[in-house]
RNA sequence: GGUACCGUGGCCGAGUGAUUAGGCAGAGCUCUGCAAAAGCUCGUACAGCGGUUUGAAUCCGCUCGGUACCUCCA
């Protein structure tokens, strides 16, 4: 059984081989750090942190590289060259650094709340300016790229004589290629499909560095091509995004690549993410949809019913196959919420169940059999290209089971022997260490617990008397302060926020 | 206009030739002082029209509808 992962180069699943045996490099676009980020973030960074825990469990030694693009991108190519942050900036009256730390460091907080793992190397674009004026210099000696005006360009042309440019997002180059004629100021470049290396900064520019072509800041796409290659080598293993980076984004750093390494192409793998939608519309800023990740934990959005926990989020994406698009609703992840709920608290009760004594052979082979095999098939959707949607799925199917344990309408000894122990360990495994689903209950505070525990023995006290109008006092008490009591079968009581 | 992709029950969503996906919501029942939770049972869906096939949500064609990329974008 051996993980295939979806490679849109190539447009097809593939087995997954990493170059070296045991290692693993991947590289992932990460934001660009000029606002606050939204829950279309969420789902690119969801996704590779479970591609990268599931890599790590299956005993690959991972460097993980996700980048912060903290350098200006131009706003809109054709009209004026606009430096986004820069111009954001001058807005706010802050530093251009000001700027993108706050955005940096909010970004930072979201990945936590979301439980997702820090990278190996998070570099910054402008920690790496030196790196990208050498990797123009050198494109330039190979002659594919020219200067103008204290610009430097693609020659994207001579480039797709010789290599296939547009393979990764299915372009036709002529096509690109016809475009030219009608479009007007862009006298620079030689055709309108290159693309800027660097770009020149006018007077007003605030962020700017000093290059062999005069003072300027680097185009869009180089910095990808040269912190990937400088942490993970000219051909590294796995390259992630979103879709909507495909083209001009991807498209553009394999061909800067190419050109420095000689032919090599610079990822093997590589794994586009789809969007998430809001009434069938992809989110973005252009489309002023835009539902900012605090906006989404705190509730406070028009279009929000109520707040969402980053939790929530993390398992409405993960029960969506990540090369479907996900449309987001109130309705959605609301029934997401609760999904999560139950499962969770199947899971802590599964924790606290205990194998019995003495070894049997299972009473009911057939439901030990169909544990077995729920548990079995975790490995085999996951490495169907990751499908975390299916394992949540057999997951589900394990929560009557479960339950029917706890309250023994199943008896333990249903099971065979080593049963339950593997469960508790595969569900342990795959909802924390795998899918990094993490559920803070008070539960963990011993203090709080300890005062939980004394309210709950008043009450059992007065039930036992048949004095429910105090038992219903704490009862209702907890309730309005958002605490659930519930009684279990077997006279026991459970309690959870 | 070009290039891809998609259209699944009230909602979200798996699924690429024959299986009940799963979740949420809804209905009934059981348990229970009541409640909540839980358990059991219930929906036979796959845009439309043709075609291929023993058999199609799944393959092919057409029609309709939608989305994404072609410009910054996760």
């Amino acid at each position: 059984m051996t993980l295939q992962v979806y490679n849109s180069y190539s447009r097809q699943k593939e087995v997954f081989e990493p170059i070296t045996p045991g290692l693993v490099g991947m590289y992932v676009c990460g934001p660009t750090v000029s606002g606050e980020s939204h829950l279309g973030h969420a789902r690119p960074y969801i996704t590779f942190d479970v591609v990268y825990r599931y890599l790590q469990h299956l005993g690959y030694k991972v460097r993980y590289v996700r980048n912060i693009t903290d350098a200006g991108h131009f706003e809109e190519e054709g009209r004026e060259a606009v430096d986004k942050i820069s111009t954001k900036a001058v807005l706010e009256k802050l530093e251009p650094m000001e700027l993108v730390t706050k955005y940096t460091n909010l970004f930072r907080w979201a990945m936590k709340q979301f439980n997702n793992l820090e990278p190996s190397i998070e570099p910054t674009a402008t920690g790496h300016i030196v790196e990208q004026i050498e990797m123009i210099k050198t494109i330039m000696t190979e002659g594919y790229a020219y200067e103008a005006n204290g610009s430097v360009y693609f020659d994207v042309k001579k480039y797709a004589a010789n290599y296939p440019y547009g393979k990764l997002s299915g372009r036709v180059m002529d096509d690109m290629l016809e475009t030219t004629r009608d479009l007007d100021g862009q006298e620079e470049k030689r055709n309108k499909a290159d693309f800027a290396l660097w770009k020149a900064a006018p007077p007003n520019h605030i962020m700017r560095w000093a290059s062999p072509w005069g003072e300027g800041f680097p185009g869009w796409h180089i910095e990808c091509s040269a912190m990937s290659s400088k942490y993970l080598g000219s051909e590294f293993d796995i390259h992630g995004g979103g879709m909507d980076l495909q083209f001009p984004h991807h498209e553009s750093e394999i061909a800067q690549s190419t050109i420095c390494h000689h032919g090599k192409l610079m990822a093997r793998y590589w794994l586009h993410n789809n969007m998430i939608t809001i009434n069938g519309k992809k989110m973005g800023k252009s489309y002023n949809n835009v539902i900012k990740l605090t906006e989404l934990f705190s509730g406070n959005h028009p279009m929000l019913e109520k707040a969402y926990h980053p939790m929530t989020i993390r398992f409405a994406i993960l029960q969506t196959q990540y090369r479907s698009t996900f449309d987001f609703s109130n309705e959605a992840l609301q029934a997401a919420e609760r999904g999560l709920k139950r499962l969770w608290e199947a899971y802590e009760a599964l924790g606290k169940l205990m194998e019995p004594e003495t070894a049997q052979p299972a009473a009911d082979a057939e439901l030990d059999g169909r544990v077995r095999k729920l548990m079995a098939e975790f490995d085999a959707f996951m490495n169907d290209d990751f499908n975390t949607a299916k394992v949540l799925a057999n997951m589900f199917e394990l929560v009557p089971i479960i339950n029917g344990l706890k309250d023994k309408h199943v008896p333990m000894s249903d099971l065979g022997p080593g049963t339950l122990g593997l469960l508790q360990q595969k569900m342990a495994l795959w909802l924390e260490t795998i899918f990094g689903l993490k559920m803070a209950t008070e539960a963990d505070n011993a203090l709080f617990g300890g005062v939980m525990e004394l309210l709950i023995g008043l009450r059992k006290e007065a039930r036992s008397k048949k004095d429910f109008a105090t038992s219903d006092r704490i009862r209702n008490g907890l309730g309005a302060l958002g605490i659930q009591l519930k009684d279990e079968k077997d006279g026991g009581v459970s309690w959870g926020v």
